[in-house]
DNA sequence: GTGGGGGGTGAGAGCGCTCTCACGTCATGG
DNA sequence: CCATGACGTGAGAGCGCTCTCACCCCCCAC
């Protein structure tokens, strides 16, 4: 085994070869007040001179801070990087917290003794928070993690019963209802008459959302959707492709589509192609998210925005505040849930 | 701030409700030997009772072993979601640190401050080695986590002068250079006359080697290629697009392409596509890495397969043995450079 | 001249763990 | 019957840091 450390000089170290006690350094180097300037500069000095590093082990061990925060995203690392929403939402988050110099912890749920391990994990406090992604409805991570007291912050509105009312719980989400009613309803006004759905797992909020947003614009209600024209994928474009299948099947008069998201859209679109059905002329598709599948499908798509890379921002600027490392102005609210806007993008596909 | 650790017991607490020491709980927890049965079982019915979860930090001080890898990746998040090599390579990663009970974290550079942070992130003792990718010829980072003595397994062949000759330098790369001699080789046997490339950065060993295997299916030297018939590209589909617009406009004799990676050979397909040319009747493609992007494409890619995932997990493999943590066998070799072969893969584009 | 602050500094306890070493106990062999 | 050693266990030091508290010194007010 390599000992590289070791020979890594302390505290103690800098505190002699300055001339002063351990309790000044550890003041200086944390920028605490109550040093007078020129034993602050004769302390910088010896630790550029020794090139000190604190030992974070041992900082963490008395002051209970790790400065790492957990990304959990409960599907397998496929999935986590074919789908660009991640990605864009995982830079929003990388960027917030490495302006707060806090350390982003990857996990990804893939096999099932994952579960047990990341859970041991969490409630082992090697990180000060976690940010949740892409729970299921059945997931126990979020009540375990929840339970040991550890601050979290969820992508999308959790959907385990209660958690509606708990004023604790903090979520960054995104208006999917009424994204998917403006999709929706443009397709009707472009005269479409038969719109079909491509949903996402139902057991997850965003999904279901979507799902209402569509029977909204339908004027139905929820369990009043016509079968035939609502199929079930699973966030992936394979999965999108094998829904359109299964749509024009059963469907064959439709003549639009609105997907759960643009990976979705792009399956539907190359089914769609397969069959030789034109887009937008016989059959117009919409997707969600505004990633760059939509923009390179072809033809390129219509599709609702979000704005991805910002509620990653906010999920962690939320857990930061909640963990109390953000910079509080005065009179902060305490941190709130955010819901941001949806906004219809029309380009050729509709 | 939150503060829902400090109720946890500790190793003292599950001592005294075992009826035993310190450290034979701890011999117990970390499986050390000489623990009577009996003792045993008491000291894991206390542990279980009381929900004991060691504490990292204090173990991390004494043993320094952090049970932590970095994986350091040298681009900008954008590039690193939307490549599906990097996806694949940290599946593998993901994989076997997982079944090692090691925790992934990653870091992404993409603004110059990133560089100091990291840096000192990494000589700071936080992780016990770092996997770096996709580093560029300047890159200041290795040579600064060498130094430190930090273990690291490098993504590719490091490109530094001397970089070849380091007995102890550890990396995981792929016949580049025969991958892309069979890529060319293939267009000639199909009768293609003009072949153009389109490059990956050349200060990446990687790119560089591609384009030797180019040079060498040609029968020239490295520097003798018609500068014509090379195009410089970025490893994105973008740049690949601009890439074969060029080619195009320089060359417009050009009946074959050899890109660099599957993202840069989808680009120049679709170049091909605006500008009317057709594929591969008028104009053969191959691509590099086999990926999604090369199955998806239109029409599919005959491109170079390497077994990425693989990679990933062999990098994180040697990472293992260098620490120390992987079993080795009794007389296991020390972990040295593996260089993984590369094979055609003959799909619609040529 | 003396008492009382207050700012700057150091001493020291302790965070929770591992690991060395010493100790006690019991079987073994001369 | 005692020396020997193997085995199981406990005591205690210490990893490198933070943070409280006590201390000292200087300045000011009375």
């Amino acid at each position: 085994m390599h000992t590289f450390r070791g020979s890594r000089p302390t505290l103690e170290a800098v505190a002699s070869h300055a001339g002063v006690s351990r309790a000044t350094v550890s003041r200086v180097v944390n920028g605490g007040p109550g040093v007078r300037e020129e034993v602050r500069e004769k302390v910088r000095h010896s630790v550029e001179e020794l090139g000190y590093v604190p030992n974070n082990a041992a900082r963490t061990l008395v002051t209970r801070r790790t400065g790492a925060v957990a990304v959990v995203i409960a599907e397998p690392e496929s999935r986590v990087f074919a789908d660009p929403f991640f990605a864009q939402q995982l830079r929003g988050i990388s960027r917030e917290l490495s302006d707060h110099d806090t350390q982003l912890l990857l996990m990804m749920l893939e096999r099932q003794k994952d579960y047990a391990r990341i859970g041991r994990y969490l409630s082992a406090g090697h990180v000060d928070g976690a940010l949740m992604f892409s729970l299921h409805g059945d997931d126990p991570l979020p009540a375990m993690a929840l339970q040991t007291g550890l601050p979290a912050v969820f992508g999308g509105r959790p959907g385990w019963p209660g958690a509606e009312d708990d004023p604790d719980l903090l979520y960054v989400d995104t208006d999917n209802r009424g994204g998917a009613r403006q999709a929706v309803a443009h397709l009707q006004e472009r005269g479409r008459r038969t719109v079909a759905v491509i949903n996402g797992p139902l057991d997850q909020t965003s999904a279901l959302d979507r799902l209402h947003g569509y029977c909204d614009a339908l004027g139905i209600g929820a369990h009043e959707a016509d079968p035939s024209l609502v199929a079930q994928g699973d966030f992936t474009a394979e999965g999108g492709e094998r829904a359109m299948a299964r749509l024009l099947d059963v469907s064959p008069g439709l003549d639009a589509v609105f997907a759960g998201n643009d990976l979705m859209a792009s399956g539907a679109l190359r089914t769609l192609r397969a069959r030789g059905r034109r887009v937008p002329d016989d059959v117009a598709v919409v997707g969600y998210d505004d990633l760059e599948p939509a923009a390179w499908a072809e033809p390129p798509l219509t599709t609702v925005r979000q704005d991805v890379e910002g509620m990653g921002g906010m999920m962690a600027e939320l857990l930061l505040r909640r963990i109390g490392l953000a910079e509080e102005s005065v009179d902060a609210a305490p941190p709130r849930p955010v819901v941001t806007p949806a906004t219809l993008v029309v380009r050729d596909s509709s």
